[in-house]
DNA sequence: GGAGCGATGTCCT
DNA sequence: GGACATCGCTCCG
């Protein structure tokens, strides 16, 4: 049975029915949300990226539709994952309506429940820096347990999803908006989208612009 | 603190 | 055969 918490209002259908730029931009200060049995892990959106499909070359839906970047032509809501340099996770929200491909990477969250296991799945402890569990898209896929075979193509939105976002009230953050990170194909783009000033945001101190 | 680089699966040319 | 939406380690200053 389903316990009550903060973070059960999932966001519907028509929220990721946008232009990925959009949802990015409003995905912020959202929060994801894992359930591993009884537990919650839980973390503040802080980071993500747009991919815009068949416009921008850096997007794997730029060359057409294929079996790995289906989910990115499919309805919206649904999770693409995909297994990049032999080692990381990266996952992604599809957006805009079936047929039509977009999909927004998330970079990095804010830990704010289920450290412990977070932790756990980072190999790390968790009286440690908490920027290591989820700063990163790779680094937050392993927090979360997250696995091309586990959850490509789950739907967030779906009440029996064990993958979802949820709005908690937080207060719309101030945004800032630079060059994606780790592309050279439209590199110079700004579809990266960050909470100014957060400190889980991931990569160098140059690209965040943070202060020391 | 920061640049350099190896690991290593999957897709595309 | 090369590129890749990354990370963590080594080495250097």
């Amino acid at each position: 049975m389903e316990t009550s918490s903060r973070f059960n209002a999932r966001l519907a259908r028509r929220f990721y029915n946008r232009d990925p730029q959009q949802v990015a931009r409003d995905l912020l200060g959202k929060v994801l949300v894992r359930r591993e049995g009884t537990e919650l892990l839980a973390g503040r959106i802080i980071e993500v990226e747009a991919y815009l499909g068949q416009d921008d070359p850096a997007a794997h839906s730029y060359r057409g539709k294929t079996p790995r970047n289906a989910v990115m032509f499919g309805p919206p809501g649904f999770v693409y994952v995909y297994f990049i340099y032999g080692n990381h996770y990266c996952f992604n929200v599809s957006c805009l309506p079936e047929g039509e491909a977009g999909a927004v990477l998330f970079r990095a969250l804010e830990p704010l429940q289920g450290i412990e296991k977070m932790a756990a799945a980072r190999g790390l402890s968790a009286a440690g820096d908490p920027r290591l569990l989820t700063s990163g898209p790779g680094r937050m896929a392993q927090a979360l347990g997250i696995t091309r075979e586990r959850d490509n193509g789950k739907d967030l939105t779906s009440a029996a999803s064990d993958l979802w976002i949820a709005r908690d009230g937080f207060r719309r953050p101030q945004v800032l908006i630079t060059p994606r990170i780790g592309i050279t194909q439209a590199a110079e783009r700004p579809l990266r989208f960050v909470i100014a000033g957060n400190r889980f945001v991931s990569g160098r101190r140059a690209l965040n612009q943070e202060p020391s």
